[in-house]
DNA sequence: GCGGTCTGACACAATCCGTTACAAAGATTC
DNA sequence: GAATCTTTGTAACGGATTGTGTCAGACCGC
């Protein structure tokens, strides 16, 4: 797990129980803790809410059960997240990556106002509603995931949004999918929106960097008249 | 903080505990709670969920850590915005507007002064009566629980709610059903809506995340004229 | 061009939701 | 108080949604 851990761009500290975790936090800056519950003659939850009280440093739980009271508990002792053996690599990967993602955006993450209406490019998105709908004033049929990517995109225009931000933007907390659902959703929104990927108007792929929501968006508060 | 507040132009009342948090509102009319998290001896988060599921009053939550499973849980528990410790008052005062001005946008109002006629979309219901009236004026008979999960809904337009809370408004904490109680809940008051499922326009289904009720609710305490 | 990497697309599988049927619990009638 | 009807929760099934695996093609540095 170190290694794969590594060859992924992070440095990782192993250490064997509480003692040695305290010794690294001293000496190292960390950023994130993978703490797995099962220790020898050790009480992983109660060094959970130790390590809480003290740092606010993420935590992510491991433990050989899957019980959701377990989950809880494990929560409530102030871990960010859990994870269930067994477990593939790149799960904790991408758990760690949603975690990291979280903390640092904790605090600006408050809910925005939403307006009442956007519009771009005569296509009309209407918040409320979770509607979407065309030049035409035809009713498109968007799925739920859909909605929330476009408005992912839709209230933050011009901006390269990385797959990362769009699935926390777009889902928030509990996904524990692999950035590469993103592309299948906007592949699956450009169809719906008529936008050909060959040459993308609205949803432009920043290669290596994400994607970007390219029109002008304009915001009104006020009802339709 | 309470000078400061109301330095801003606000009445302010503070209270130590949840037991003077109920006489006060049961004394005066509140706009808006700010709830602290972490106080001695009592669970900010059970005591904003209780809140919200007897009142629509807008919650802005405290915190002393940024720790993403509190935000969530508290916006799970219906606070409508969260701050993290240490925050400017201007900070505070910024979101305190900004809730108000949604709240008040969005019509919402504590359900402990139910209107007595609420409309929507040609529909009207009649909370004293618990009637249900569709737009051309024909009575349709609701069993009880449908009568109260449309309550519930028509309360709290625009808000996503889980099953969980939708079962607590609907029926109360007392009950024993599994949430799945509620999609049948629902498809039946779809069909007395006359709400396609494939594309509601009334109860929207929000994938993995409960049911929202989409059209502007007008309230109207006169009677019809 | 060439090789490596990234993206788009499609098929598939897992998950979630809508609906129906049914059973249990309450209400109603006689 | 028993039969019947109504209400309502649960189970089950089918369909829709959505994440993942895979592969072909596009892009980029050289």
């Amino acid at each position: 797990m170190q290694r794969f851990l590594r060859d992924h761009g992070y440095r990782v500290s192993t250490v064997a129980n509480g003692v040695e975790m305290k010794k690294c936090l001293a000496d190292a800056a960390i950023d994130l803790i993978v703490l797995d519950l099962m220790m020898p003659g050790e009480d992983g939850l109660t060094l959970c809410r130790n390590l809480r009280a003290e740092s606010a440093v993420p935590i992510i739980m491991l433990t050989a059960m899957g019980e959701e009271t377990d989950r809880i508990i494990g929560l409530e002792m102030g871990a960010d997240d859990y994870l269930a053996k067994p477990f593939s690599p790149r799960e904790l990967l991408a758990r760690i990556k949603a975690v990291l993602r979280r903390s640092e955006t904790a605090n600006q993450r408050s809910p925005r106002e939403v307006p009442e209406r956007l519009r771009f490019l005569g296509w009309t998105l209407l918040p409320g509603a979770r509607e979407l709908i065309d030049p035409d004033q035809t009713l498109i049929p968007l799925s739920t995931a859909e909605f929330a990517l476009l408005m992912a995109f839709a209230t933050r225009p011009g901006r390269v949004l990385s797959r990362d931000q769009l699935l926390d933007l777009a889902r928030g907390r509990d996904t524990h999918a692999f950035d590469r659902a993103i592309d299948t959703l906007v592949s699956r929104l450009r169809r719906k929106l008529g936008d050909e990927p060959r040459n993308p108007q609205i949803i432009k792929t920043v290669r290596g960097g994400g994607y970007m929501f390219a029109p002008k968006v304009e915001h009104n508060d006020a009802p339709l008249a």
